[in-house]
RNA sequence: GGGCCUGUAGCUCAAUUGGUUAGAGCAGAGCGCUCAUAACGCUUUGGUUGGGGGUUCAAGUCCCUCCGGGCCUACCA
């Protein structure tokens, strides 16, 4: 047994999460997790809602409410919805907690002391009628290059010329379209990643085993150029974590706060704080996760994120744990995966496109949405969801081969033997193939989880289900049974201990279904199968059991044209 | 512009990192079974691995080139 932290990479607050944003790190965090848990290692499994930043401060002005109730009201949504898809955070935290606060003072005063913060003044656009600086892509005009009237500050999207906001013709908040811009000289503080290049570079070449996706944006952000610049990490804004040197004041820092990327990052420390103070532990409980000098020297830890995270994981927060020269602990694995797109185009929050969270769990049970998702998730390249491949994928894998096996072998039974285990007879010759088959597909099973190659281990899973309807369709009990009845109950008992193992090996994919299966095998026996005839004999003779309603019912070609139509145009 | 990823059966993906005859699922065809959610099982059709060139005893895999798709490029997160 060892000690795993698992965090997911923390949703945005500004709005209700699409299945995009949950198959990119929430999900397969939380397959990892729970697989961890049932191998009996000791996991603490960390998310929370990322809440600073512009993009809070206009959705919440868009639902005209204060910015912090704001946030509030949508960590307990996000919170909510968490829940209905099964994920099985420790903690749920917040961006915004006293715990994050305090740490995040914390590591910019430790930053300061060693050197690697240093100030620059900068030229900002200014706009006095919103009262706030701009940043770069909330100010809009027309591009020098091509014309495009509605060309950002960063970049025209029409001719994809990058930009300076002062390149800009007639320029214009987009936030309140007011014209009266102006540039003011602002005081920023910077962490000057450029100093800690060499530790972070010879960090990644130490990571052969990561995926080639994660090291190779890395490595690009390393020595493209210049190599690792420096980076701002204050902002002037209202809503935020308030610049301090630890404890004490920051002169010349005063009303500016830090940048969401800093500050996000080392919410997955202070959430541990937050998960120590809400299961009344101490500070040694959450340190022992954390710091290498209190224990964390033999935890593994292991972070998932869509790939636009990468570099903030690989280059901005080691930073900042590195410059802080505190023995804090680093990742030592970093699963990334790409996006996946709905129906030919993006997902997309700001225009409402695809399936979210709160309509996902609306029309089908999570198990449904987890077992698509996860089968299917980005791991290679961009993946895309359709509806009729959601439909015969959940068909197929969970009704036909998982779902009806089930349903025959308890039938079955029930008919012939009633609604016991049955007794008598030895493991058949075909019981025997089938048990040595399993032993071989847990293998890979077990390989593939460890690994964190969720595709290949969901198709391995799938593949410990049909072997289950092979079995059933050689050994025949139901012909067996008219003239060998001992037969055919030693091989329907073996079939109905595969059932609750298929539970303990499945319950990471689709836990609802998983506790379905033990309640109606009327055991709590969720013990990982280290020998498979062992674990198939764990349901003896005489044991009561119940058939269980369909576990999986089928999705109708017009359930499937229904919410085609419902979910093609945006939902505002 | 620069960089990274990617292109394999009608569709979605594998291929132990250069090593026998490129494999699965779905879809299609045929057969079998009748316990079961019209479910299950078996067999089977289907490939010049995007095009071209090169290295090698051997290339889906390495190199060059062309074509297509995606992402990143530091103030969206």
């Amino acid at each position: 047994m060892s000690r795993i932290l698992i965090t997911s990479a923390l949703p945005y607050i500004n709005g209700i999460k699409h299945l995009g944003n949950l198959v990119g790190s929430q999900l397969p965090a939380d397959l990892y997790a729970r697989y961890c848990r049932a191998r009996g290692h000791e996991v603490l499994f960390l998310c929370a809602t990322d809440e600073h930043g512009t993009p809070a401060e206009l959705a919440a002005a868009k639902a005209d409410m204060p910015v912090d109730a704001y946030c509030s009201q949508m960590h307990r949504t996000q919170a909510r919805l968490a829940a209905g898809f099964g994920l099985s955070f420790d903690h749920f935290g917040r961006s915004s907690s006293p715990q994050n606060h305090r740490l995040t003072q914390y590591f910019a005063g430790r930053l300061a002391e060693n050197g690697y913060i240093s100030e620059v003044s900068e030229k900002m656009v200014y706009s006095p009628a919103d009262g706030r600086f701009l940043p770069d892509r909330y100010i809009e005009g027309t591009c020098p290059n091509c014309g495009y009237d509605r060309a950002r500050g960063d970049q025209c999207e029409n001719c994809t010329k990058q930009l300076d906001p002062t390149d800009l013709l007639e320029p214009r908040s987009a936030i309140s379209g007011a014209t009266d811009l102006e540039v003011r000289e602002t005081k920023h503080l910077f962490l000057r990643q450029s100093a800690l290049k060499d530790d972070i570079d010879s960090w990644i070449d130490s990571k052969a085993d990561w995926p080639v996706l994660t090291t190779s944006i890395a490595k690009k952000w390393l020595h493209d150029g210049d190599g690792l610049q420096d980076r701002g990490i204050t902002r002037d804004l209202d809503w935020g974590i308030p610049v301090k040197k630890g404890d004490e004041s920051w002169p010349g820092m005063e009303g500016k706060v830090f940048y969401v990327w800093f500050d996000a990052p080392i919410e997955y420390i202070a959430c541990a704080a937050e998960w120590a103070e809400a299961q009344g532990k101490d500070e040694e409980d959450w340190w022992r996760w954390w710091r290498t000098d209190a224990g964390a020297e033999d935890v593994r830890y292991v972070q998932f994120m869509g790939k636009d995270n990468v570099p903030f994981h690989t280059l901005t927060f080691p930073s900042t744990l590195i410059g802080s020269r505190d023995p804090w602990k680093l990742v030592d694995y970093i699963k990334s995966f790409n996006y996946l797109n709905y129906d030919g185009g993006q997902f997309s929050t700001s225009q409402g496109r695809g399936i979210f969270q709160d309509d996902a769990l609306e029309i089908l049970p999570a198990d449904y949405w987890r077992w698509w998702l996860l089968s299917n998730a980005p791991e290679s390249s961009d993946s895309e969801f359709t509806w009729e491949k959601f439909q015969t994928g959940v068909n197929k894998d969970l009704a036909d081969v998982l779902g009806n096996f089930v349903s025959r072998v308890t039938k079955f039974c029930r008919s012939k033997f009633g609604e016991e285990v049955p007794e008598g007879g030895e493991i058949t010759e075909d019981g025997r193939r089938l048990i040595g088959e399993l032993n071989t597909r847990l293998a890979t099973y077990v390989g593939h989880m460890d690994a964190i190659e969720v595709r290949k281990a969901a198709a391995e899973l799938r593949a410990i289900w049909v072997a289950g309807n092979e079995f059933l369709q050689t050994a025949a009990p139901w012909t067996s049974f008219k003239t060998d009845p001992e037969r055919a109950a030693a091989d329907i008992r073996l079939a109905l201990n595969l059932i609750r193992v298929y539970a303990v090996l499945s319950a990471p994919f689709i836990p609802g279904a998983a506790a379905t299966l033990l309640e109606a095998m009327c055991t709590d026996d969720t013990g990982w199968p280290s020998d498979m005839e062992a674990a198939l004999a764990v349901l003896e003779a005489g044991h009561g059991f119940s058939v269980p309603d369909t576990l999986f019912a089928k999705i109708g070609d017009e359930d499937r044209e229904g919410w085609e139509v419902r979910f093609a145009g945006g939902r505002g």
